[in-house]
DNA sequence: AATAAAATTTAGACAAAACTAAAAATATTA
DNA sequence: TAATATTTTTAGTTTTGTCTAAATTTTATT
């Protein structure tokens, strides 16, 4: 069973919204993927006779388990691409992305292997996401959003949700990346607004609405 | 100018075939790239559109300089990705072709120069083929068939130009791979077979179609 | 030079993946 | 609950790249 890159795109948005909402709808699947709920219908039908998805028209659907397998895969590929054009290739983590968007749909199996044994079998990529392994399981951390932190207790930025070129330039401007250490100083209950100290920075304030992507565990 | 994977393949094809003979014609190419001679007539029109080559129809075809600058940009990613398999995930020479055959369509154009930078911009990939730079320019080595090298003079093996499976694992029982050391004891003029003998290994026999294909240099 | 053979191209069809526009099913609201 | 709005699907096209079969052009042969 070779998927083709359409399918895998397919599956692995899929994958994505359902980790949210569990139930998928055409709408929010073609918004998703910039394109319209027809060619969704289309791919459905095609993906639903090869299993990889439980459907029942206008009922929403959502990924079988040989389907999840088959996401968490290219999953897989895609943020071990992007561990090695960050860490290797030098590029900012914030020009990864749609590289390794092409680089995930290489097939062969071998190749992901010798990849993932090259960079050390890394658990986490450029922006904190777990790494599934061959097997697609998916490595845990105890991480929270920055706005549930007490004030004064250090943590360390493990993963960030909102991965947008405009989220990660307005962390760049805050010297936030992954792994960098920050203490939370200070809550506004006004607007929900955080003071935070960065490391060897002085302090600032950031959004709710930006705090909230932030996740971070303790430094233990 | 994006390319299609399709037409990058044709590209490259129509290039390795006219190395050898100046024009190409359209059954060659079929068989090339193991397709109809039909589908070939469709893409040359395509191609001949985008003004790739010069092409009139019933007369044969080559690439304009616009198709030659196209068709080594793919050559370059091929071997660059043929050397990273090789080189850091380990993979054995032979078996590094088709997974670059997916690589060299990757479309970024800084992640060719990055990799050309962490790869240390070599000269020539694990075949010994030159690998061209970002304007186009092949490096030279002055090399030899096996079959034109005087007796008893030592010489390293530069490249290898059938790369087949067959021929692949027939060098590797010869224990002849690239860089190897060898030196000519005798040429056979019954059938133009060569004693030679490769550097830590007894004397042995190759036949000279096996010895046409190796290439080397002398050693300074 | 006429005819046979080979090579090449055209014509028409198909599959994958997308689209638009219209129809059908479901959900919402007055 | 009937009318309206929203969501989803169907029907019919389009594009890219392929195919087969038939027609055309070129090349080789008697």
């Amino acid at each position: 069973m070779p998927f083709t890159t359409s399918e895998e795109n397919y599956i692995k948005s899929i994958y994505h919204l359902q980790q949210a909402s569990g139930m998928v709808n055409t709408n929010t699947l073609a918004a998703e993927m910039q394109t319209r709920a027809a060619s969704v219908t289309d791919m459905l039908k095609k993906l639903k006779a090869k299993k990889l998805l439980q459907y029942e028209r206008y009922r929403g659907f959502r990924l079988s388990e040989a389907g999840k397998k088959a996401a968490l895969d290219v999953v897989r590929k895609h943020r071990l691409w992007e561990y090695f054009l960050a860490e290797h290739l030098k590029f900012d983590w914030d020009k990864v992305h749609p590289i390794a968007e092409e680089l995930e749909h290489i097939s062969s199996d071998e190749l992901v292997q010798r990849l993932d044994n090259f960079l050390g079998n890394p658990s986490f990529d450029p922006h904190g996401d777990p790494i599934p392994d061959r097997n697609g399981k998916i490595p845990v951390i105890n991480q929270l959003s920055l706005t549930d932190i007490p004030l004064k207790k250090p943590v360390r930025v493990s993963s960030v949700s909102n991965q947008s070129a405009q989220m990660l330039e307005m962390l760049k401007h805050y010297h936030i990346a992954l792994g960098t250490q920050i203490t939370v100083l200070n809550h506004f209950s006004f607007d929900g607004s955080l003071e935070i100290k960065v490391l060897k920075h002085s302090p600032c304030i950031i959004s709710e609405p930006v705090a909230k992507n932030v996740f971070v565990h303790y430094v233990q």
